[in-house]
DNA sequence: TAAGATTTGTGCGTATGTATT
DNA sequence: TAATACATACGCACAAATCTT
């Protein structure tokens, strides 16, 4: 369900967050086109400060995951619609 | 224009990117009370640490060549207005 | 039209840990 | 030890766009 944010580990806490959100994306608990978290949801969530859940939502988009629309949210990207991401 | 970060010199990084914003500030590409580039576009600009950008903000402000006003950002000061730069 | 809440964008201040020189 | 540099994290504040009321 709702693990913690383990600071012993090596992996910093923006990669568990950014984790444990692809699992979700990946079972279907995060369907396409629709939002995950916003940065605030995930600050109260995981108990980090916004700019640890903004580097996490940021790695998600950089690994396509996920689109950012300006001023509205983050959504879950459609994979199969992707042509650049390569491991498809 | 837009040199790169010399790592062969002997001058730190931090140095460098003063320097080059020294030179835009005398030559008036940046005009007095103008913002200087952000941390975050020197982070880009330079491919630097934010560490070092932040470095070389606060020399200038040192310097007297720029003032920053919290969380707003940092500006080209009024050398002409300056009476303790020593140096006018 | 206006107010308020929500969300992302941006910027700054600060701190810790690691590595290199 | 100290200075420098990088990566990460927490806190705070304001701007801009969106959406609701």
């Amino acid at each position: 369900m709702a693990p913690a944010i383990d600071y012993d580990s090596p992996t910093p806490p923006y990669q568990q967050i950014a984790a444990e959100i692809i699992r979700d994306i990946e079972s279907g608990t995060l369907a396409v086109d629709r939002p995950i978290p916003s940065e605030s949801a995930l600050v109260q969530r995981w108990g980090v400060a916004r700019d640890t859940a903004r580097r996490a939502v940021r790695q998600l988009r950089e690994l396509g995951y996920v689109y950012t629309v300006p001023q509205r949210g983050t959504y879950v990207t459609d994979q199969t619609a992707e042509d650049d991401q390569g491991d498809a």
